[in-house]
DNA sequence: TATCGCATGTGCGACAGCGAACAGACGTCT
DNA sequence: AGACGTCTGTTCGCTGTCGCACATGCGATA
């Protein structure tokens, strides 16, 4: 992967008409995002705003204890770094790179000024935060009455749902700092998923052999965002037209 | 509380300069939002946007079980009605009168037009959607780690903050249902809460007695929601001057 | 190929919260 | 005053997750 792809490889570039897409081009940077950089801590002043286009990034917050909880996470439908979009500079949240891949970053202040300028470019991202927004509400739900496993399965099938090819390269150990769960309540709840033949895995790597046995054992809230996402993208694709 | 007070009860409305605000103020309604009414349900159109002056609006999302969990709180700090300004024009969530009181509502598509003509308005309330999210990832990272007591207290301050007096009507049971738990959880955490001395209740009515000691048996939750607010509050402040 | 770091497996007691069932007690309404 | 609906208090066993401790074993690196 070494020539730099369209732009319109992240699905809110492509959404654009070509001429506010000329506009940003000069300033999108394509660049690598490998497994577990961090974006931005809590607190920070935002330096870019990233387009990912086969990365994934985790947003999560962390406790003052270290526990952790993932908010929501970020493919090629999405942008990294809301704050700099809605004006609170800074913000509470840390973003880490959770699939290692490529994507565009555009310094954050030509992000802003091209937010404020294009009506177009607002509409499209303004609608994403919507999903984004849809997603962590599902979230705070879910922590509350869904089990380890059907968590588990979700972030699973969210993460191959994204166009990773079968065999994506993490640890339980990280995915149980993404759920805000133990370790061990990772391997209990893998383990059955293999036991089941859903899935397989071997020291950092987990594929999938079974889709549709992963979705009965999600719960209903990936089938929730998963609308919620395909809604994105079908208006996504009517904003040149409009 | 028969006469119609300045919209200025409300943070947003209240930072907009005196122009903008009388743009709005044709299409603003005062109106009486009792406990426990519904103002959307999920899938719904939006047909009005909300802003409360003296009323407190819980946003929460229900799943298929009937199992449910408070997203955000909604007071005088804010609008209600988020997928109008964003373009998604439905939601997955609910929005419910949790205290009853006043506030303002104004047409869904009046209130998407000014969005998208005003510039200030635009930023007023895309700014307070930044603290709304804030508040969200902040329930997610909540309801994963801490317990019913803390997540009480929390949700205790955070009514009273919004300048309840001291004396709050609500049962347990509709607390519960905000929290995402049993109505025998909250009995049993308000019940500690009494014993302690922070708080009075009988049935339906819960007074505070001790805002110090919430907050010390309070999660930090609640304190970067607190800080998170009060920046909102200090950048409203800055708006009509800019 | 030998080694060592790190990822995974497993077992234990502890505990918060759940679901269900029921007893009491407040207050409103007739 | 009485009656009834609703809110609150309390108990039981059960399950999911935690925290800790330690065993196993892959696989990269030398």
């Amino acid at each position: 992967m070494t020539s730099v792809p369209s732009p319109r490889g992240n699905h809110l570039l492509a959404a654009l008409p070509a001429a506010d897409l000329e506009a940003l081009s000069a300033k999108l940077e394509w660049v690598a995002m490998p497994l577990g950089e961090l974006l931005y801590e809590p607190g920070e002043k935002l330096k870019y705003g990233y387009f990912p286009v086969t990365a994934i990034v985790s947003l999560h917050y962390v406790m003052a204890t270290g526990a952790s909880a993932e908010i929501a996470g970020v493919g090629n439908e999405g942008v990294v770094g809301k704050a700099l979009l809605l004006g609170g500079d800074t913000t509470t949240s840390s973003a880490v790179v959770r699939t290692a891949g490529y994507g565009y970053r555009m310094p954050g202040q030509a992000l802003k000024q091209e937010f404020n300028r294009s009506g177009i470019l607002r509409s499209v991202l303004l609608r994403y935060l919507h999903t984004l927004i849809v997603q962590t509400s599902l979230t705070v739900a879910c922590n509350r009455h869904h089990t380890i496993e059907q968590q588990l399965c979700r972030w699973l099938l969210s993460t191959f749902d994204r166009g990773i090819s079968s065999d994506l390269v993490i640890t339980q150990e990280l995915i149980s700092t993404m759920l805000g769960v133990r370790r061990e309540g990772v391997t209990d709840a893998a383990g059955k998923l293999q036991r089941a033949g859903l899935i397989h895995y071997r020291r950092g790597h987990i594929s999938v052999l079974a889709i549709a046995g992963l979705e009965a054992r999600a719960c209903e809230c990936y089938a929730v965002v998963r609308t919620e996402m395909n809604s994105l993208l079908a208006d996504l694709g009517n904003y040149p037209s409009a």
